[in-house]
Order: C-alpha cells, then sequence, then structure tokens
DNA sequence: AGGGGATGTTGACAGCTGTCAACAGAGGTC
DNA sequence: GACCTCTGTTGACAGCTGTCAACATCCCCT
C-alpha cells in the first residue's frame, strides 16, 4: 500500500447520536471505526480532515516503542498536516468519530480559517509542552481531566450547562503517554482523586467531576499573564 | 505603555559580522540587544518578525515563577505569532539579534512561506513535547546539544562544513527551562559529557563536540517513522 | 583594581515517579 | 456461559532527578 489512507470503517458502524454534532451536518464526511489509526507520522497524505464528532489523538513514536501523545482532538478540529508531503503524527481515533476530508492540506494552509486553526494547535502544543516540562504528576492528571471534561462535556437534552460527567476516551495508557508519565502514575492520581472526592467514576472511562474548583487548584497554577506591562 | 513592542537596543550595538547573514541584507531590520524581552505572552501585537541573526526564545510562564521554553529560534524562524491578537508566547533575545518586522501577522498567516513555517514550528514543538515526556535527563541534555549545534554552527571562514564549536547562547538555566529540568542536572549531564569525551568546553558557553556519533547515540532513539508502511 | 551579584559546579540527601510484580475486573470471542 | 486477553489497580521497592547548601568562577560595575 503505497499511500498511507483514510482507512472507512470496516462495518460501517450507524453515526452515534451525539450533542456536539454541528448544525449543518457534513456531506462528504465518513464514520470510521474505533482504534484506527488514520494517518501515520511520515507517511504521505495530501488532504486535510476536520474531526467532525468523535475523538482523535496525534502521536509520535521513538523507535525504541516509547510514544507521546502530542495531542487529543475533539469535534471541530483539524489534522492531517504536513511538511515536506509527509505527515507530521500519526493519527489515531479513540472512539467512533466522524471525519470530514478538506481536500488540498497545502493549499489549505494559507485559507484564513485554517491558519488560525494552525496558530491555535501551536498555542495548544505551547501550553502542552509547559505542563509536560514544568508540572507535578498530580497536576498533570487535573489539568488533562479539566481538559477533556471541557472537550467531552455532555449537555444536557434541554442543552442545559451539563453535568460534570463525561466519557474519558482515553485509557490509562493513552493518559500516560499524553503526560508523560506511567500507567501506574496515572492510574494512583485519579484514585487519589476519588479518595479525595474530587471526582469519581465508577466505569474507567465514566468520569464525573465533583469539585470543579479543587480539580481545577489541583491543575497547577495558570498561565501567566504579562498582560500589557512592559519591562523597561 | 498600552502596547507591548520591539524595543530598539539603547546603544545600537554594531551588528556582529555573522556567516548565517542572509544573502539579501535586509532593509528594515533592526538591531536589538541581549536579553530583552521583544513580546510578552498574553500582551498585543500586530506583527510577525523574522530573527535574520541571532538567537531568541520564546517561553511561557506559570505564575509561581515556573518557566518553560518552548522554542530556540535561529536565523531564519519567525516569531509573533498572536490568537485573537494575543501574543502566544513571550519572546527574548539571548543575544544581539537582528529581527525583521514583516507587517500584519493575521494577513501574514495565509501566506504560503509563513503557512510552512507555521507547519514546520508545529513540527518542531510535537517533537519538543516528545523530548520533554518521553527523555531521560541526559538523551534530553544530548538532543540539546545536537540541535543547538545545527542552529549555531560556526562555518568556517572558507565556508567549510565547519568545526564542530558553537556558542551555546543558553544558560544553564535556559537549557533546564527548555528542557523541563533543573539547573544542576543540567551542569551534571554536561560535565559527565566533558569527562566522558562527547563533548568539550573551557567557557561554559563555548561548546564543542568532540564524539558527534556517540552524542547523538546518547540523545536517545531517533523519532520513528513508520513510512509508508499500513497496519491493516 | 576591588567588590558584588549572577552564573556554574559539586556533594549530600530526599522524595517523586518509575519499575516490577501480582491480582482484579472488564470486555470480547467462540 | 466459559475462557482469555486487555485494561486497571495496588503494593514494595529502587533510582533518577529535584532540593538544599556550599563554594567557585565569571562578569559587570564603580
Amino acid at each position: 500500500m503505497p499511500e498511507t489512507l483514510i482507512t472507512t470503517a470496516a462495518p460501517a458502524a450507524p453515526p452515534r447520536a451525539s450533542p456536539m454534532r454541528p448544525p449543518r451536518p457534513a456531506i462528504s464526511s465518513r464514520v470510521v471505526g474505533e482504534n484506527l489509526t488514520l494517518l501515520y507520522e511520515g507517511g504521505r497524505n495530501r488532504s486535510l480532515y476536520r474531526v467532525v464528532d468523535g475523538c482523535v489523538v496525534l502521536s509520535q513514536l521513538l523507535d525504541d516503542g516509547r510514544r507521546q501523545i502530542t495531542d487529543v482532538l475533539g469535534p471541530g478540529r483539524l489534522f492531517g498536516f504536513t511538511v515536506d508531503g509527509r505527515n507530521i503524527a500519526t493519527a489515531e481515533t479513540l472512539s467512533i468519530a466522524r471525519i470530514e476530508p478538506l481536500g488540498d492540506a497545502d493549499l489549505n494552509a494559507t485559507n484564513p480559517a485554517v491558519a488560525s486553526e494552525l496558530k491555535t494547535t501551536l498555542q495548544r502544543m505551547q501550553v502542552h509542552a509547559t505542563l509536560l516540562g514544568r508540572k507535578t504528576a498530580s497536576e498533570k492528571v487535573a489539568s488533562a481531566l479539566v481538559e477533556l471534561a471541557r472537550l467531552f462535556n455532555r449537555t444536557g437534552r434541554n442543552g442545559a450547562p451539563a453535568r460534570l460527567s463525561f466519557h474519558l476516551h482515553l485509557t490509562r495508557a493513552d493518559l500516560a503517554d499524553w503526560l508523560g508519565l506511567t500507567v501506574e502514575t496515572v492510574s494512583r492520581c485519579l484514585n487519589r482523586f476519588k479518595r479525595e472526592g474530587l471526582i469519581d467514576f465508577s466505569h474507567p472511562k465514566t468520569m464525573r467531576v465533583l469539585d470543579p474548583e479543587r480539580l481545577e487548584a489541583t491543575a497547577g497554577f495558570t498561565r501567566h499573564r504579562a498582560g500589557d506591562a512592559a519591562r523597561p
């Protein structure tokens, strides 16, 4: 197989009725299965893709098997960026997902909306670098929960602000690879948060935030905003 | 001062004759001093800038003082990207630097060359995330040396391939903030590499690579390139 | 030339997080 | 329904890296 391509789900799963579905249904979107590798780092790919619904992660591998998840994408996010026609990262689905191809990656990079998405992604990467380099294990795990809660927030059926319950698409191993930790450390942090009443989960992936304020406090200090002050 | 602006060097230092100077001299470029903060994270800024010569670092702060250097820029690299008109990162000079303003940041983001630079930067950020999350202290320091050697390589005056000697613009503290380590760990790694004959330095910032192959081996495994292989 | 602060080095020690191991539980297959 | 594998949890322990401290060195400034 000379090119890395978007793979359609073997058994075409019915699109989940999701509250995150955008108002205008995508015409050319495809539904792909769970745990599929859509793009390989270093592989060729000329298109850009939008996550319409579901969860996609980007990752890089060291050749001894160490893995780093570099980004977790929810609805609306783009992926498939290339340098010299080669994919920057491997892209995998962590859920059944709806993916919309946007056509030529290079052409699209000059589209204002895509350029804006690129800058937003760059900002996210820098924030995550700060997490990886400068936060403790507890802060990392708490930060991840805060972020994933925002991403996969379940809105109430009345469109209300939503309960603080969400589906954790990532396994403990995925969380570890995202946060630069080990599975054991992630598990210990989550269960400590549970004992301390910050969160609750009966099923490992069904998360519920019980105390948003303390969780955010545990997530560590927010990024410093120098604002408009200037040092001479 | 309502806006964060490029600050001109107080005593306009003469531009260092540098071999990295591009063939076409920039017309509107300015020379700025060492250890100046050019842009503040969260500050307003409408222009994009190119590093013509010198060394600029981008960083983020947590409000308890922890710092993460997210990128080290050498000649040719762009900075000043914004999201919602706010700077993504703080930009500081680590050397006397020549900086060239490129005009409106948002307009430029749709320029093909700038879009390409954005994607390259995104790739660099992902590679660095893998370093931060998945490499050991020794691998991190060795990786940094390999990268900085490429960035600030001194070419011989005859344009020859260059001795493996370069100026480390970063202090030990900067290296630590870049690699997610402490000053002490960075210092210990560097001096161990020195004892083991991988590198040499008499002055803390005058680095010389004695054994490039072993240094690169110490830098850890290269990123895995899945190439065009596809897993069914 | 003489301070004096910033930067860099080194040692002792602690503790956070990784490693190894055993086990529990969930989910999938036949 | 009975395996069987993957995932998650928990404990014991080790070791890498951070913390604290002292000191050396460099560089700037007067």
